[in-house]
DNA sequence: GCGACAG
DNA sequence: ATCTTGTCGC
């Protein structure tokens, strides 16, 4: 793989994303939640989206694709390893959301490409990305109640919220993926919380993606 | 030059 | 991310 390439190519997509609020979410409202991971010591790339129903909440359809990796990973470059097996997953459904969840950066990218913002870009459906650690930028300390928050800020610009989603937790890094705005990425984050550090679409896909205990459950109880 | 570095 | 048991704190 040529990283200098890609490196040009995220540059390029990147200008194409779009920050401002360019979705509905009127009553019917679907939101699904994307999550990757990896089996056999990577060889496999297995990707599950997740489709809850807004405001209930409530796990209605999930998908999982596995296919065969096709790159490392290297910091800034997980788009290009994850997203093949998300649009298989994707392409599985029976029906596209709303709006999507996905696991990782958005535009809280040293190129401004992370991969929600990538594969918003690549299915063109608005995105949100919600990572569990910084990749780039800087922020003042955040206070230990929940819902404290400070900007991340890289080169003059505010590229994400960090938010304390949970006490006594590591805060959570929401940022626009695509045609969602950042305040409005954290506003629709808080909007799907039931208690835990992830919010519900992500908390599932990763549930899911994993083969949780949680999944196992549901699972079961639908029969 | 050195450290940092999503999943 | 993944491999993995118990353990500490709320």
């Amino acid at each position: 793989m040529d990283l200098a390439a890609l490196r040009q190519q995220q540059i390029e997509l990147a200008s194409n994303v779009i920050r401002e609020d360019r979705f509905d979410v009127d009553p019917p409202a679907l939101i699904a939640g994307a999550d990757v991971g990896f089996e056999q010591g990577g060889e496999v790339t297995r990707a599950a989206i997740v489709l809850l129903k807004y405001p209930s909440l409530e796990l209605v359809e999930h998908k999982i694709a596995r296919i065969n990796t096709t790159m490392p990973y290297i910091p800034g470059f997980l788009s290009f390893r994850e997203y093949p097996a998300l649009l298989a997953a994707w392409e599985m459904l029976s029906q596209k959301p709303d709006l999507l969840f996905v696991d990782g950066h958005g535009i809280s990218h040293p190129r401004r490409l992370g991969v929600a913002s990538h594969f918003g870009l690549l299915v063109d459906v608005p995105t949100i990305g919600v990572a569990k650690k910084r990749l780039c930028g800087r922020f003042e300390p955040l206070g230990d109640e929940v819902g404290e928050k400070q900007p991340l800020i890289d080169k003059g610009e505010q590229l994400a919220w960090v938010w304390r989603s949970k006490k006594r937790c590591n805060p959570l890094f929401v940022a626009t993926g695509h045609r969602v705005s950042t305040d409005t990425a954290l506003l629709w984050v808080q909007r799907c919380m039931a208690g835990y550090r992830l919010p519900e679409p992500t908390r599932w896909a990763d549930a899911v993606a994993s083969g949780r205990p949680a999944f196992a459950r549901w699972q079961a109880i639908q029969g």
